[in-house]
DNA sequence: CGCCCAAGTCAACGGTTGATGACTTTTACA
DNA sequence: TGTAAAAGTCATCAACCGTTGACTTGGGCG
């Protein structure tokens, strides 16, 4: 076991710190929050159980610290409003860009029916996504179309995290890729 | 306590098994799959708690049941097709209206995270919603037009369901509502 | 070098869950 | 009416959960 990542230092209370909290966003975006326990947790950051308690203080506490930690979606709120659509669109369909700012979104949608999770959720929900949403729309009435766009985008991820496989052929891919841009624009323009 | 349905029938499988089968749905739809133990089940429907895995085999078997039993959201399938985005934004957002059709909707998306509900859920939801409902909407492509739609339903009931109490003021709630079925509606068209 | 506190380990706790087998009570039929 | 099977009850099991406290180990500093 030669494998140290900096030789001099073994114990490094941040490193394994910031380690819980990276296995903890990944194990709650996959699991929810009931579904992730802290030992799965524990062993996904090579870390004794006990730690997660000794650091976080309890499993609610660690869910909001991971919450907080949560990039601020920005990247889907960058570049001209025309092309929303077609950008988040893509951005969703395309599976393997889950690990950016979508993963987030599965936190959410996968820890919903968790009493515990439920307010923390909320008030992640307002200050993570639709406060910076609405702020980037503008206009009349920027909260309602950003939670109407917001609802649309967890119902699309939803529907890809239930089904596995893709039950749509390529060219009805093609087709929701292109509708779902149509109307996720219909949904933010003023 | 003189309230026996059948006078001369205390003991009766068919009714307690049917008191089973809408206590687990009602718990199914408010706890999701995991959050919904067997013994809270057992206690809405007054019976004792080994009695379910008596009847049903495990809590899997159960929850494939309630999916069975579920009702066919064909209420949602019924009048024109040009008042649909408005006729469904209407039944999503008046609250009350829960326990027809859309409860069904609550148990799909409060088990999603549970790998063992996963299976029975993309199911049920191809053949009592999907299915009747790409076949309710017709036209090309109707396979896409119905996902999407479906994905907009979920994503708004979903919303509602995590924050219990509504952060839009009334005239926000009245505009959503009609750019919901806006929205709806430019999904369904072909 | 040797101390001493931080960092990490281990075992255990009370609680809840799904499931099972033995037991008692009721119903229906011969 | 007597009896056997159905219907319901009870206690209990093993497994897992979050959390806690006591213990061991490591490294920076005097």
């Amino acid at each position: 076991m030669t494998d140290l990542p900096a030789p001099g230092r073994t114990r490094n209370a941040a490193a394994t710190r910031q380690a819980i909290l990276d296995a903890a966003h990944h194990r709650f975006a996959k699991e929810g929050y009931d579904g992730a326990s802290l030992r799965e947790i524990a062993a996904a950051a090579k870390v004794d159980a006990a730690l997660v308690s000794r650091y976080f203080g309890s499993k609610e506490e660690l869910f909001v610290e991971v919450l907080n930690c949560a990039p601020d979606s920005s990247d889907l709120f960058e570049g001209e409003l025309g092309d929303f659509g077609t950008r988040v669109a893509a951005k969703i369909l395309d599976d393997r860009d889950v690990d950016q700012g979508v993963e987030y979104l599965l936190i959410m949608l996968r820890s919903a029916s968790s009493p515990a999770a439920a307010e923390p959720l909320r008030r992640s929900m307002r200050t993570h996504f639709h406060d910076p949403f609405a702020a980037y729309l503008g206009g009349p009435h920027a909260d309602v179309r950003a939670r109407l766009a917001g609802d649309l985008i967890m119902g699309v991820c939803m529907s890809q995290a239930i089904s596995a496989d893709h039950d749509l052929d390529e060219e009805g891919q093609a087709n929701l890729r292109k509708r779902l841009a149509l109307v996720l624009q219909a949904a933010v323009e003023p």
